[in-house]
Parts: C-alpha cells; structure tokens; sequence
DNA sequence: CTTATTCCCGTAGTCAACTACGGAGTCAAG
DNA sequence: CTTGACTCCGTAGTTGACTACGGGAATAAG
C-alpha cells in the first residue's frame, strides 16, 4: 500500500504512465533496439527501472528535433562513447534538412497567400481565381516533386 | 511515322511521357477517382486528350502547395461550378496549416542551433554536449507529439 | 506473320511509426 | 481461490502516396 519506494522497478505499464508513452509503443522500441528489454526477475513479469524513462525521453526529444527512429538508434550509439563529432555532423545534417523544409513551406506559403488575395479582390461567380490559378499557371513554387510534400526531413 | 498530329489521343504511356508522370501514378490517380478513365475506342487502347494533362498539371500543382490526393478531388470538385468561398476556405486552412509547420520548424531550427553552437565550445572528450542535452534537459522546443515530425501538413 | 513493345487490370508490396488483436500466462485484491 | 487487471509475444492492420508484379490482350515494327 504504501509506496515506500516509487519506482524501484516499474512493470511496463507503470513506465508508460511515467512517460506518456503507450505501452505498445514502448515495445516496439524495444523491438527496434531502442530500449534494452529487461531480464524477468523471479521468472515472470519484466521489471524496469529509472534509466528507461530516461531512455524514453531522449527518444522523444531527439524526435522532437526531426530525428527518425532510425537516427535515434544511432545517436543512442553514439552516446555510448566519444563520439562528439560524429554527433555533431548529425546535428548539423539535420539542421540543413531543416532550412531547406522552411524555405519550401515559405514558398508554399507565399502561393497560397498569392491564391487568396486574388480570391479576395471581387469577380463574384467569375470563376475562382484559386482554381483558375492550379488549373492555368506553370510553376507554381516547383516545391519537391515526391510524396505529397512533407515527409523526409530525413 | 510523321506525327501530324502531336497528341490527338495519346495512350497511357504518352501521357505519362508529357506529364513526367509515372504511367502507374496515372492509374493510381484514376483509381482514386481524380482523373477520369477514357472509353477504348475501336474496342482497344484508351485514349487521353490534352484535358488530361491539364488535369495531371493541376493535380501536381495542387499537391506542391500541401494538398492531400484527398483535398485535391475535393479541389476538382469544386472547380466544377461556383464554389469560390469553400476552395478559399480550403486554401486559408492550408495557410494555417503551413504556418503552423514553419513555426514547428523554426522551433527545431533554434534548439539544434543551440546544440551545435554548445558543441563547436570547447570540451574535447569530456561528453558531447549534444548528447548530454538530449539526455537531460527537460522541455525542448517541445514540438508535436505524434509521428517524427513532419506528415501532417493535412 | 512474327516478334517486340505497350497497355490493361487487379493485387500486393514499400516506407515510417505506430496501433490493434488475441490467446496465454501472471499477479494482486478480496 | 476466484476474479479481473495487467503482461507477454507474435502477427497483422493503419495511413498516404506510390511502385511493382504478372499474365494476357492489342498494337506496332520489320
């Protein structure tokens, strides 16, 4: 009942709670050797302790920053050792990924705004300007031509 | 063998040839009910107009300012008629959803910023500092919790 | 007429990051 | 000791936009 100590050695749905991450996620993680998979103790239900929520939140944060799941497992690599360099062009290869995203969502950015203001200045039942727009013009931003537009940051 | 007539009806593989579109994006795309499917003539190989390449354009176009396959039927839809204030609504959700995006990107953009700069000083071997802010520190930018990070511009 | 190239069409695979399912085992409370 | 919650584990489904496969028909070239 009372909860001497608090987490001594979570059960994997404890250690979802601690981080706000599902379960299944979790194990999958795991699966994708993100996360140590703990030993069972006395033969039964694996029990995990503070590192893993430190764990967890390294994966997220370095997600937060565009890091694909693939690039985590690597940064997690490279934590273990030192690798400040390597790290270091990671960062930096990311941050390029990043420019570049902006720079097209400004040119999208730039359309759309362009669209809307020609929408806004009058022609009532003329046919839209939007339309007439996507249906006439040539280039448009020429933003990526693969996959819809966001996706690889990676 | 003189072509008198560039693209009188062109086959799949023509259209594909003028748009730079895959001839299987093509199919794809009819499937989805965003390009309609021409009747064979004689009984044999459909034919397409220039119309479809007009359509073909629009649709690429559509997609390089965010719209999803989806949104851009709804697009096509709507250019059938006048349905100027709802493809202006669509466009003005769209801008939301890019400013939003630069403004997710900018967060990153500042917080791996941070990380290279705390790199480049000094502390040769002693733990990157890189790894250690992903390791410890708490909030980050805290950007989107769900899928990498970029998806979602729909 | 024969061969080579296209086309047709449905189904299945890809990628990334999950999310869900289902049956069996385990644990904790009453 | 029963009940219900939780865990384990493998497999399969989801989403969006394609891309690939494979067998059969049709057209084009020689």
């Amino acid at each position: 009942m009372s909860e001497q100590n608090p987490h001594p050695a979570m059960t994997i749905g404890r250690l979802a709670e601690a981080t706000g991450i599902h379960f299944e996620t979790i194990r999958y993680y795991q699966r994708l050797g993100l996360l140590p998979t703990p030993g069972r103790p006395q033969g039964s239900v694996r029990r995990y302790g503070e590192d893993s929520i430190g764990r967890l939140h390294f994966i997220k944060r370095a997600q937060a920053l565009g890091f694909s799941l693939d690039e985590v497992k690597l940064l997690l690599n490279l934590s273990v050792g030192e690798h400040c360099a390597e790290t270091r062009m990671l960062a930096e290869q990311k941050m390029r990924i990043v420019k570049h995203k902006i720079s097209e969502l400004r040119g999208m950015q730039a359309a759309l705004d362009k669209l809307i203001h020609a929408c806004g200045t009058g022609k009532e039942g003329r046919g839209c300007p939007i339309i007439d727009a996507l249906a006439k013009e040539r280039p448009i931003p020429e933003v990526q031509r693969k996959r819809s537009l966001e996706k690889q940051v990676n």
